[in-house]
DNA sequence: CAGGATCCGGGGGGATACTG
DNA sequence: CAGTATCCCCCCGGATCCTG
């Protein structure tokens, strides 16, 4: 249970996920959908998915390719939680940065003596 | 966001936080509740989610020592999230063992020729 | 366009030993 | 009991370049 949680409770899994709802989307889209993401990782994640059986990958023998990503029923029964947490985050991201902050303060960091 | 995403998403947080619903535990009960956790990975976890507001750490000054552990306010507001994550992939730990073992079937790691 | 290959530095994370 | 302190290895993950 630690590997599953290991893999849907990554960050990138979670936001290209919630990406995937209820659309399908090429790699380029995913890779401008998820803010920050490296192509690398992108790859990576999208792998893990899809050994999981989280979502499908579709080549179009097209020029230029064509490769398409879309939710399995399994990965769709993901999506409820997977959204509430990326939902949880946003909204408490100021807060949780006043806290950090807050935190620092109370607990500096060892100075050389 | 992503750091936030990265601290909550984490599998020993939401382990940790679950763990924490409706009680308070101790830093030895919490390492035997958590299966698996190290020491060590235990201590980083719980440290993290004191700095960022999710649970509050309480010293008594006894011998032996004792500190508590307990969900803050904002702690519960994830949990709803945090257990959802943590049952999916209990429920699915099964089923998403058979995928792999069918992925790898049908992508054999590269063989020296 | 959708990646694969490679290099590389930093950090995750276990094991172990020690301490207030 | 509840950590801290090291050691150390591995792998994450970004950057860059290359290919079908």
């Amino acid at each position: 249970m630690l590997g599953v949680l290991g893999v849907v409770g990554d960050k990138w899994s979670i936001l290209v996920v919630g990406q995937l709802r209820d659309r399908t989307l090429r790699f380029g889209e995913l890779h401008r959908a998820v803010t920050g993401i490296s192509q690398r990782m992108l790859t990576l994640t999208l792998r893990q998915l899809e050994r999981d059986g989280l979502l499908t990958r579709t080549v179009y023998a097209s020029v230029p390719p064509r490769v398409e990503y879309t939710l399995t029923e399994l990965g769709s029964t993901l999506l409820d939680a997977a959204t509430a947490l990326g939902e949880w985050a946003a909204a408490h991201r100021e807060e949780i940065g006043d806290n950090r902050r807050r935190y620092s303060d109370a607990h500096p960091p060892r100075s050389r003596s």
